[in-house]
DNA sequence: TAGATTGTTAATCGATTAACAATC
DNA sequence: TAGATTGTTAATCGATTAACAATC
């Protein structure tokens, strides 16, 4: 049985992978959990107990190695191994999505975009070809797909959600504005553009008074 | 001075807010926390502390009117007031911002777009122009601009900020994947699409072992 | 009035920070 | 070895949940 990491937890571990390859970029080889916390503008104490949530990466009196701290966590965050990605609504969003270059080099590979508009239907995103969804299910069974982005009409997505949840597909990542419900065995993560808006506007509005 | 409210409320307002929208919808008039608890997975005792740091919305032996209740967490928001948006970046991200329906039905109106490259100035996305980038300053100058949304490329994020700031905007939708500091009396809320994207991918490999 | 449900205080739980012994 | 810094335990702080008096 695996200890369960805290939310808060995981959703600070990107942040360090995002600083730690700046420092890597940088040709910074060690850092103490003092100097990354005066970087990040978090507490040392923080740094430390969220890494040891997952083992101890550090060396005392020395810190970090920055190249190897960099790569457990990309180990936690499973960006060594390859996710197939397919994309379902080739609109605007969808297409930014599968332009995003850095997303393949942390292992997410996108193998298709998919869309009912004959007008997009055979374009290629670099590289990569926009099918007609009456293929979906085909391309499923005969291709690995890990992860099945949700770029399409809000209006879509619950029916969506069942076909490819039926088809084997077992993580969704989720554009379409309206919380989907999935079995247990099913991963999902919603991305909510505009409450990140309406909390901007909070934070407008509230520094007004 | 106004108390603080903490950051874990306000991330939860705009989900009752769609809830709430939901219920309307339905033409559903009263609920109690009880119900909307069980809507949506919380527990009642957070729904009544949460709208509690803004006021007593509700009524006892009745519950809360949804209509009200809707209205009021709109004005929390500050959904109530337009607030004039330009996107600084015409790629696939901004354009399929900029065709978001929704944004405008809560008050973010989008004014404007900005890019340099020379294939889409000048074009229309949703009525509003694409204008090249030499034109912000003269723009932001005889227009009433609340918010700029970023998304040009990274490397260019940083010195776009000194300029808004400089002009005078002041709150950032940033969707350029790096962190940039502000001043205090500006607003910056980020979007980091890549780290959702880690964070999904740690829920799969998590589930593996 | 009796029943229902809020608003709010008190109790609990979990997350963050501080402190320090272990150790490189 | 002495100095530095981790890993980890203990203390604190804040957020969530429970309980209940107030009141519609």
């Amino acid at each position: 049985m695996n200890k369960v990491i805290s939310n808060a937890v995981i959703r600070r571990m990107p942040r360090y992978y995002r600083y730690l390859g700046d420092l890597l970029d940088r040709g910074i080889e060690r850092i103490s959990s003092n100097e990354l916390s005066h970087i990040m503008n978090v507490t040392a104490s923080q740094i430390r107990q969220d890494l040891n949530n997952f083992g101890g990466f550090g060396q005392q009196g020395y810190g970090y190695n920055v190249k190897k701290l960099y790569e457990e966590i990309g180990k936690i965050l499973g960006l060594d191994v390859t996710h197939n990605l397919i994309i379902i609504g080739a609109g605007n969003l969808g297409q930014a999505l599968a332009g995003y270059v850095q997303f393949e080099k942390r292992g997410f590979k996108i193998i298709s975009l998919f869309d009912t508009n004959e007008d997009v239907i055979n374009k290629t995103v670099r590289g990569v070809k926009i099918r007609p969804i009456e293929e979906l299910d085909d391309y499923v069974k005969s291709n690995k797909v890990d992860i099945a982005a949700f770029t399409m009409p809000r209006e879509k997505a619950p029916a969506m959600a069942k076909k490819i949840i039926s088809l084997g597909i077992k993580a969704i990542w989720n554009f379409a504005n309206m919380e989907l419900s999935v079995p247990d065995d099913v991963v999902i993560e919603n991305v909510h553009l505009s409450d990140s808006l309406m909390q901007l506007s909070y934070n407008i509005v509230k520094d007004k008074n």
